[in-house]
DNA sequence: ACCTGAACACCGTTCAAGT
DNA sequence: ACCTGAACACCGTTCAAGT
């Protein structure tokens, strides 16, 4: 279940790598994991009004003066599980990028990784959101906060790499430096707000009644289409490259996904 | 500052119009949106994590049984709060379809008007989405669940006509029945998505690099492109018609806004 | 019938006392 | 040096007592 929060427990720069890590701050790191895996569990359940100091408290072996030793404030906590989160998601882009298949595709498998992610875990995504809004970003510790943008940076760059391929392959055009960013930016609000959305207001009248048909891929087609990402989707089947990525790319992962979901 | 509540005080449904309503009715009805003014300026002035009912009470002149007497829990405020913001949308959407000039410009107007909506008022925005979400709405009263459903759906209808409008016009096309309610859905979630963003994660790297440009525009020329809205954005001046919907139709919206933010 | 506010269980954060 | 848990101020919700 949390998995993703131990293998990536050694590189939360709270407690900076060294040569040789000491004993110590390798059980403090690792109790730091531990405390992190309960809070994933609270949210995970009921959401995040579920998720309090007391609760963690109880349910850790420790004492809350412990946990503020660990976490400055509630919103820390916050902050290091959608760090997590990030984290997570990044090992999905990576998979994504190494899709076979042309530069619009590979856009079209990083969509899906990003949707993947929000499937697997729904409160963790708006966690993402909310622990980027001023209220929470100034109660959480710097250190955390600074994380935070390294991973958004990382995660930027992957797409930049994309659409400059793309150009390069000359299956993209990008008139002016800035328009690149831009098109960076429109790809994150589409894939975002669709997303949002989707796993917030699915009993609104304008979603419920998209009833069986999946949103994802036709906005994706119409915004790239706008973007003149070539082949254009009605010289291409994106549709078929839509289930390779399931398949050949997150096979894995899907299983892992109640049946209910199909992407 | 919460003119928008007042005007509307009679219209809730919790407390519904009769021939004659009585005077006591009235009164109930007077304090609801004293108590929901209050609640407005709590969030406004500090967020969501603001707005306590212990606060609220004292900054009223009333006891907690009686708050409790108006709204069944916390999260019920925050949805009555949702839904004074969508009828203030609804009041702009309305104006903004009433914009001169062809389809696709209409369109624009109304998303200038979604995005005038979270500039005048960026908490409640955030509060639509969280005010969908199953937590708070499972403890929400139903009367005020069913309000937010009606509400949602006048504005679909909205949008929904003016979609219409535009294929009758043959400025779009829209093959089957379904699509044009993913086309809806495209634009809100492009709408969304950029205003969510734009407004939670503007210290985010790929949001600050994009330095003084507005993003909103190339989202939607981009959008609208892909949906093969004519006339293309590559045959007419969009900027133009985004200057005139600021200037034609929400002049006085715009001079309230600080001058910060210029659309 | 409606209003009040005391009461209760819970929560976030701190810090003196302990090891 | 680090851990503990009592203490404090605050919060959401209820309900017996008042009018």
């Amino acid at each position: 279940m949390l998995k993703f929060l131990c293998e990536l427990a050694s590189k939360d720069p709270v407690y900076p790598l060294q040569n040789r890590i000491s004993r110590k701050q390798q059980a403090i790191a690792d109790r730091e994991q531990e405390l992190l895996g309960i809070a994933f569990e609270l949210v995970k359940q009921e959401g995040f009004a579920n998720l309090t100091m007391e609760r963690l408290t109880k349910l850790s072996p420790y004492s809350k003066g412990t946990l503020y030793n660990h976490f400055c404030s509630k919103e820390d906590v916050i902050v290091a599980l959608c760090n997590a989160a990030m984290r997570e998601e990044l090992v999905l882009y990576r998979k994504a990028r190494d899709f076979q298949g042309n530069s619009r595709e590979k856009a079209l498998a990083m969509h899906f990784a990003y949707l993947l992610a929000s499937e697997r875990n729904p409160v963790l995504f708006n966690c993402v959101l909310t622990a980027k809004s001023p209220f929470v970003q100034e109660k959480a510790s710097q250190a955390r906060t600074l994380m935070q943008q390294d991973l958004e940076k990382e995660i930027t760059l992957l797409i930049d790499s994309l659409l400059a391929q793309a150009v390069e392959q000359q299956e993209l055009r990008c008139d002016t430096e800035s328009s690149m960013e831009l098109m960076a930016f429109a790809n994150w609000a589409m894939a975002f707000g669709g997303i949002a959305l989707l796993l917030n207001a699915r009993a609104s009248h304008s979603i419920s009644r998209l009833g069986g048909m999946n949103p994802f891929l036709f906005n994706l087609n119409t915004l790239l289409d706008g973007m003149q990402w070539q082949p254009l989707s009605a010289d291409f089947d994106y549709q078929a490259s839509w289930q390779r990525v399931a398949h050949e790319v997150f096979a894995a992962e899907m299983a892992e996904l109640p049946a209910s979901l199909q992407l």
